[in-house]
Order: structure tokens, then C-alpha cells, then sequence
DNA sequence: AATTACTCCAACCGCCATGTA
DNA sequence: CTACATGGCGGTTGGAGTAAT
């Protein structure tokens, strides 16, 4: 079911979620290796994954220096700041953002701040009137202009005079409150058992 | 205690840009 | 110049975990 038959020549290729096995083979690879064309990395390390599938993995997962959890209200204002500038260009916003991915972040913004824009939209139109909900009908996919819209209302700089803070995704807890206690193996055992493994 | 609804995030997919033969 | 391979990006989805009923 999850085999996919190659162009050239019929290798299987593993889908769904990574096995530590497959972590650590990838992580050790490149470790002694170094990055390099995630095809033929895949597979020289004899991992059956697509390239794309081990350059996501490293880039958002296993790489040293990634981030998980917990964005600050810093970041958190930050990412807002510059979706209003950029709009959707994720990598970009996180590149601003040392050690965040772009998938995070966009993952982020979709669960978080986008879903507290549509309520307050939805509060907004509630209390106003059908103008309102027409703008809104028309931007319901929130289109990166809206966010700009938006962040006329609810920019870092109005939040230093506004107090719609603890409205805001998170709230005055100010950081995300999903524990970082993995539940299994966290990159921090990963990495030690690589070091281990490592020649 | 069981079931349902909701949240969150890892991973996949498809498209586009760029590099190379 | 063209065709193909690869990388990068943004959108979307599946499913595990958690909260609510």
C-alpha cells in the first residue's frame, strides 16, 4: 500500500511516519557525510525514503539546532509582524525566527493566531453589520492582505497600548502550554545516541 | 467510563524555480 | 535552447492526543 513504484526502477518507498531506526541512520549519515543531493543521500544511507521526504525531516525535525514548542510572545508577535509584511512566505518569516521552521511556523499561524483572526472577525461581524460581512465572506480563506488588515488592529505596536493581549492564542500565558515533554524519544536522546553510533 | 469533538503537528502532495547535461 | 532532475515552498491532510459531554 505504501510502495510506489520508482521511474527507473521499482524500489520501494516508505511513507508515514519516521522510525527512530530511520532518524538515527539519517542523522548519522549526514553527520559523517554531510548534507548533500537528499536523492542519492537517501540512498547511500540506505534509508527507502524519497530525498524530499529526508530533506523534510532533517530541516524541520532532526537538525541540532531546531526549536520545538514553546514559541515566546516575542516570536509569537514577530511572526504576526512579518506575515503582515510578507504575507505567506513562510520560509522567509523563518528566517527571521533562529531555529524555527517554516512548517512551525505556518502550522503555527493556521491553529493559533489564524483561528483567533476568524473569531475575532466573527465577533466583529456579529456586532456590526452586513458590510462587515461581506468583507469577510470575501476573505474567509484570509488572503495575506487581510492579515494586513488585520494587523492595522492588532500589531505589536497597538498591543504596547491595547489590551486585547490575553484575548490573543495562548493568552497571558504568553507561550504555547503543549508540553515539551515529548513522549518519546526526544532529540536530545536521539542525539546522544548518535554520538554514541558516531565513528 | 464511554463517546464525541476538537486541537495540534508531522508528513505528504503538487507546483514552481533553478541547475545541469 | 530544451529536457530532465532536484530543491524549495506553500497548502493540505491524517491521526494521535486531549478536552468536553
Amino acid at each position: 500500500m505504501d510502495k510506489k513504484p520508482c521511474k527507473s526502477q521499482d524500489v520501494e518507498v516508505r511513507k508515514g511516519p519516521w522510525t527512530m531506526e530511520e532518524d538515527l541512520i539519517l542523522i548519522n549519515y549526514i553527520a559523517n557525510h554531510g548534507e548533500g543531493v537528499w536523492n542519492s543521500l537517501a540512498k547511500a544511507a540506505g534509508l527507502k525514503r524519497t530525498g524530499k521526504s529526508c530533506r523534510l525531516r532533517w530541516l524541520n525535525y532532526l537538525r541540532p539546532d531546531v526549536r520545538r514548542g514553546n514559541i515566546t510572545f516575542e516570536e509569537e508577535l514577530l511572526i504576526m509582524e512579518l506575515h503582515a509584511k510578507w504575507g505567506n512566505r513562510w520560509s522567509k518569516i523563518a528566517k527571521h525566527l533562529p531555529g524555527r521552521t517554516d512548517n512551525e511556523i505556518k502550522n503555527y499561524w493556521r491553529t493559533r493566531i489564524q483561528k483567533h483572526i476568524n473569531k475575532q472577525a466573527e465577533i466583529c461581524s456579529s456586532q456590526s453589520n452586513s458590510e462587515l460581512l461581506d468583507h469577510q465572506a470575501s476573505t474567509s480563506q484570509l488572503p495575506s492582505n487581510s492579515t494586513a488588515d488585520f494587523m492595522e488592529t492588532y500589531s505589536p505596536s497597538s498591543f504596547n497600548h491595547c489590551n486585547n493581549i490575553e484575548a490573543f492564542p495562548g493568552g497571558q500565558q504568553m507561550t504555547v502550554e503543549s508540553s515539551n515533554q515529548e513522549s518519546y524519544w526526544s532529540m536530545e536522546d536521539i542525539w546522544s545516541m548518535q554520538l554514541f553510533n558516531g565513528d
